[in-house]
DNA sequence: GTCCTTATTTTGAATATTCAAAGAGTTTTG
DNA sequence: CAAAACTCTTTGAATATTCAAAATAAGGAC
């Protein structure tokens, strides 16, 4: 089990792309190589290593999906992912919009010791600064259940992971919007009466959807 | 430029080497292969490499030498992994006798903001937990006039200033001893017949080293 | 000076990871 | 359903780094 870097990218990735899809089914080559920022070729030439370690059930041209020995990693890359975030906020004050970047390295270089005294340090935390959970030391994390954001409730702060249509004018009011999966938002206001939904992204100016298309946008908590 | 991790390797082990030979003298290609732990054909390799860098200059079947931009190179490096320890010493209470091999992963994970802030969050320190100086943020490296107990004369009063091994059997041998940085010694004996040196600390019983572990403790007077 | 020992260099091959571009398979569209 | 548009896979090649083993050079012994 040579557990290289490139495979923690890649298994932290697929369980995050897996957490936004449905349950069982498999995420594209697609999906995966933007998501580790790679080609398709590459993303296939890698899965199907990582299928033949056991990590992975690969099926060419539709998919890939965790083994459960798979997922057990990933939870660790996770965890280790978003403790060294919170630390790099919390100790040392760096602002909560940079710090991804510098735990995608430092992920990698931490030993176990030295995630369990940071995790000491911080007290435990169960969520990182952006509201993501920590995986616990040793065992599975949370389901994160997703729903409609026709369905929140004003003054939640949730995470946009799935748009559930396929028109490309609807896409492209989304990304217009700046609706895209892992952006954050908080949501203002959800009134049946107005059949609308309004939703601001960071210190944007707010913006209001009908709930037609607010049941089309699934978000999960964090 | 590419700065790669086994590049900084090669110039931070080299830059050591350097530091414990005459001034000017190359350090021979085995001497190079075994701090950085590979063959002597690897390290052939790799050092013309970085020759052709302009980060050192080496000469065939003599050795090799950092130039000046190498050493700049190496004492940043120097710098990241010596921050890095006292951090784990100081923060998160690791033994100092095993933080070494944790800070050899960390150096090349920790971004140079990181690194301010923690070099902030310890008050600017200037000697790592093993007793060796922090090379300053730019700017180079004051040189210590220290020397081995090896080569101490009986009866001299000296203070410990740093610990030539990484290895955490021989720190912890040091430790058990009282034989840490910053401690007053008193050397009773040098023989280079038996081949040992008997030291005093305060007025515990006396120890008695082998001229091999005394040559990796260096002191200072005073 | 020739021989032996030891240090160093060269050579050839392997690892892990990547991309670009060509080829194959699906899906969408009219 | 045929053509067009995508998506995915394959292929060939490149990168950086490494080792093992063979070839070579230097330094001493005698």
């Amino acid at each position: 089990m040579p557990q290289t870097i490139t495979a923690q990218d890649y298994l932290k990735e697929l369980f995050q792309l897996q957490q936004r899809s449905e349950e069982g089914v498999p995420i594209p080559m697609g999906r995966v190589a933007e998501a580790v920022g790679v080609t398709p070729g590459t993303a296939t030439t890698m899965v199907k290593r990582f299928a033949g370690e056991g990590l992975m059930r690969y099926t060419p041209r539709r998919g890939v999906r965790l083994t459960a020995k798979g997922e057990k990693i990933a939870l660790g890359v996770l965890r280790r992912h978003r403790i060294v975030e919170t630390f790099l906020v919390q100790h040392l004050g760096l602002d909560w919009s940079e710090v991804h970047a510098e735990a995608e390295v430092l992920e990698h270089a931490v030993s176990e010791k030295v995630l369990d005294r940071l995790d000491e340090l911080l007290g435990h935390p169960t969520s990182d600064p952006h509201g993501s959970p920590i995986p616990p030391a040793n065992g599975k994390m949370r389901r994160v259940a997703m729903r409609p954001l026709s369905r929140c409730k004003a003054g939640q702060r949730v995470t946009i992971g799935r748009l559930l249509d396929t028109a490309p004018g609807f896409l492209k009011l989304a990304e217009t919007l700046g609706l895209l999966p892992d952006t954050a938002v908080r949501v203002v206001d959800v009134s049946e009466e107005a059949d609308a939904v309004t939703l601001q992204i960071g210190k944007r100016k707010p913006v209001t959807l009908g709930l037609t298309a607010a049941d089309k946008i699934h978000v999960y908590e964090g």
